[in-house]
RNA sequence: GCCCCCGUAGCUCAACUGGAUAGAGCAGCGGACUUCUAAUCCGCAGGUUGCAGGUUCGAGUCCUGCCGGGGGUACCA
């Protein structure tokens, strides 16, 4: 059981044995690290519901404690809070558990659920740029952290692949080169094996594509009329669908694995395109589903609603279908797979959309009741005027030019570091990989997702601070310290209690772990995690300039510090890992 | 118009769901490498948390109203 939950049920114990209920007792860290280690605010609820004097009830409660042998000091303070200070020995035990135990003392769900986390879905046809980061990054890093407390988690990419974009992206092929047998209704033959377009040229097209569209209203219709045929199956469209589909994939594959983001499932919107028409029928003759304007709309509007709640249209008036269309039959897929808890990790500003999704899915029984669906909503990377990242010249910054921008600065900051100067070249690049990404994750994950934050290049390329490099590296000298004693024969042994300040709040930050991953889950929250794994590196730096380890005298001491080290390289790694961040050996 | 998010140090961001004296990094100034990697550490300075009310023993956090920014608002995703 970690410290803070140890302390939390004594307290919650003590309120009882004074006729309160146990909730009380809910045990923190000290917001004063100089006065305590942990403190109680319980007394003060509690008085007040109860009309008692605040701190004469805490003096109460700190009676009550069954064994306060434990403390160093127990003391009420300001209004009635109650400041714990634990002996020395009491936290070396903690550690020694922590260190003991597999998992860190990391506390696994329960009930462990099968979760899917839908991230990333870049849409087909476009190279990823930074805007793709975060759903990628923040997307990543809450399925390791579900999988971590015990969660079963696949991860789909749920690619953007069977709307209006296709149907904008055949006319504009169409308008470029006519001639392709793809557009002849009347062909019959095979058509090539090989796509007439590269990624660039979809690259290239889609933006003139969507701007033709916007100026010109018969350009939209035959988009439309484009969208309507593919998705009934039109053989020439499909094969060109095929095409672009491939040729997108391709690359992105390789800029996810370039990212070390891992999918399971690599489905999309096209996935479920048999299921369309069956679902919107069903629907229609439960009458959930009704015409309007001649499209088929679900209302989901409550009345208890506040604010305009438009219905979900699952056809346009064409019959064709739009995103709110996948997005559900998909859900329905993910409910027959089997999922208790799907986390949509999109940009905040479809809150809207998912809201209606998840209102139309219920009512349709789409989905069962208890099956948990959760809009992860993140923030738009901005550029200094404050609007989305573009290049100074205006464009988009694609993913692999921002990846080589810092890994290339991870390279030159290499260079001017005298002790890697005789690193072999591979695991040179490896570094300089492993620390551009790092900044690059970091950088992102630092940030509360739902706010929107300034993208800013040179924040990516100083190493410096608070920064995935400052993690890397304090991971480096953990590494280097327990090689370097490795070597002479020394080896980590029991912890014994600290005598230093610098040692002290290591092992407080340290025993703060199982809390700090029930809170990131709780609210789905990398940044709370690369607060934490901040925290640990920085206590740890502060220890390491404090407590020479090589030269101290004491062996027990000495052993005990170096399993203290090795300890904090396993929360860290484990933090890291999480993050989705690596760390080299060296740097 | 209506709805949602945001406004915190010069800049970029935190703040453990209402707790004590609002914290970090960068930038600035001053220190620390004959000792385990200085991508580090220590110190100084920096604030009316947009404004005005309200609830509370206690508000950056909750409620109301303004001001400013961003986003959304059925046939885009």
């Amino acid at each position: 059981m970690s410290i803070i939950s140890d302390l939390s049920q004594r307290f919650g114990d003590a309120f009882v044995r004074i006729g309160f209920e146990s909730d009380w007792g809910m045990v923190v860290p000290s917001q004063r690290p100089e006065l305590a280690h942990y403190q109680c605010n319980g007394a003060l609820g509690a008085a007040q519901r109860s009309g008692r004097d605040p701190r004469e009830l805490a003096a109460e409660v700190i009676g009550a404690i069954d064994d306060d042998s434990l403390f160093a000091s127990l003391d009420v303070a300001g209004p009635g809070f109650i400041n714990i200070t634990v002996t020395d020995p009491v936290l070396a035990d903690h550690i020694q558990s922590m260190d003991d135990d597999e998992q860190l003392g990391i506390r696994p769900a329960d009930p462990s659920l099968k979760v899917l986390v839908d991230y990333g879905g870049p849409n087909m046809s476009k190279s990823m740029h930074v805007g793709h980061l975060r759903a990628s990054i923040i997307g990543e890093s809450l399925k390791r952290l579900l999988r971590l407390v015990g969660h079963h988690v696949d991860g789909d990419i749920h690619l953007g692949d069977w709307g209006m974009p296709v149907g904008q992206l055949i006319i504009e092929l169409e308008s470029r080169h006519p001639e392709l047998p793809y557009f002849d209704p009347d062909y019959t033959g095979p058509y090539p094996t090989e796509s007439p377009v590269t990624l660039d040229g979809l690259s290239e097209m889609y933006p003139v594509a969507v701007e033709r569209t916007k100026a010109d209203p018969n350009e939209a219709e035959r988009s439309r009329q484009a969208t309507f045929d593919l998705q009934n199956g039109r053989p020439g469209y499909l094969a060109l669908w095929q095409h672009f589909h491939d040729v997108s994939v391709e690359e992105q594959r390789r800029d996810f694995e370039d990212l070390g983001i891992e999918f399971d499932l690599w489905r999309g919107e096209s996935t479920v395109h048999d299921r369309l028409a069956p679902l919107v029928d069903r629907l229609t003759n439960e009458n959930i589903a009704i015409e309007s304007d001649g499209a088929v709309i679900v209302e989901v509007a409550d009345p208890s609603d506040k604010k305009e709640m438009p219905p979900l249209l699952l056809t346009r008036s064409d019959g064709s279908y739009l995103y709110s269309t996948t997005d559900l039959a998909t859900l329905e897929q993910r409910a027959e797979d089997g999922y208790d808890l799907v986390l949509y990790v999109v940009d905040a500003r479809q809150g809207l959309h998912f809201d209606q999704v998840f209102r139309a899915a219920r009512r349709a029984s789409v989905v069962a009741d208890d099956m948990g669906l959760e809009h992860i909503a993140f923030g738009t990377v901005n550029g200094p005027d404050g609007k989305p990242f573009k290049t100074r010249e205006g464009g988009i910054l694609r993913l692999a030019d921002l990846i080589e921008i810092v890994t290339d600065a991870a390279g030159r900051r290499l260079d001017e570091a005298e002790i890697a100067r005789e690193y072999p070249a591979a695991e040179r690049d490896e570094i300089a990989t492993m620390v551009g990404l790092g900044a690059l994750k970091f950088g992102d994950l630092s940030n509360h997702r739902t706010s929107n934050y300034l993208f800013d290049i040179d924040r990516f390329t100083s190493f410096e601070g608070k920064t995935g490099p400052y993690l890397q590296y304090g991971s480096v000298r953990m590494q280097s310290i327990l090689r370097r004693t490795a070597e002479l024969g020394l080896e980590p042994g029991p912890i014994v209690p600290p005598t230093v300040s610098a040692e002290r709040d290591l092992m407080l930050r340290l025993l703060r772990l199982p809390e700090a991953i029930d809170r990131a889950v709780d609210v789905r929250a990398p940044n709370v995690l690369a607060e934490y794994a901040y925290e640990v590196a920085t206590d740890f730096n502060r220890f390491y300039e404090a407590c020479h380890i090589l030269s101290e005298k004491d062996a027990a001491r000495q052993a005990s510090w170096l399993a203290l080290v090795d300890l904090a390289l396993r929360v860290l790694g484990v933090l890291l890992h999480t993050l989705g961040i690596e760390a080299p050996e060296r740097m």
